[in-house]
DNA sequence: TTGACATGCAACCATTTGGTTGCCTATTAT
DNA sequence: ATAATAGGCAACCAAATGGTTGCATGTCAA
């Protein structure tokens, strides 16, 4: 879970989660087109997205198939975002009010 | 929202914002209690979550109290994992449909 | 079979990160 | 008034991070 939090953090890599989101089984090189960085630094991101099990990949021939898991990012809205949905509700009128009563 | 996603990285502060999600208003010593790690590395870890809007603070006397904003949280819920949502129902039996389609 | 293509591996680098220690300031209680 | 309490500031440090370059390997096509 660490892992996937972690993975998460970076803008490139979440990036790379939209273009899988947006077309499955990329290869390596489809994924670096047009990004700003070196063909290795993707290999890097993608070896960290695998890692934390958000992508899975296949070797087909001299290619390598890049696929989204979207169960961690599942398990982290149910596991730790929907903790905090009820506090939603109340939260920022009873902030408010709170403050302002410990501050009188 | 990049902000937030790099405050939630860290188990550390995922604790923190746990402890306030039990119990709401805390000062630094309350948060600071029983973590192995000095005061000032809390004020670090509380700074970092307060600069991405997940804990709003007051002064109140000597004391800074912390409260939860469960706001970004669900935002992240809403505009980034909703996304990869409907991808979750399809896919563990897809993907493995795909991998074995694309290996032949 | 030889060259082009897709990817992997490893060393290196600057910056960021998470933590520390030491001291300072502001508020409260005696 | 003075001591204790709550917190802030700043310098420093090691390790992790995100990136690079250079070269090696495996696979496909002419």
């Amino acid at each position: 879970m660490d892992e996937v939090f972690k993975a998460l953090a970076d803008a490139s890599r979440r990036s790379l989660l939209d273009r899988l989101h947006a077309r499955n089984g990329q290869t390596l090189l489809e994924l670096y087109d047009g990004l700003a960085m070196t063909r290795q630094a993707v290999t890097k991101h993608l070896a960290i997205l695998e890692d934390a099990n958000l992508v899975a990949t296949i070797k087909h021939g001299r290619e390598k198939l890049h696929y989204l898991n979207p169960v961690p990012i599942h398990q982290i809205g149910e596991r730790w975002i929907r903790k905090f949905e009820h506090d939603k509700l109340v939260a920022l009128s009873a902030l408010k009010r709170q403050l302002e009563k410990r501050d009188e």
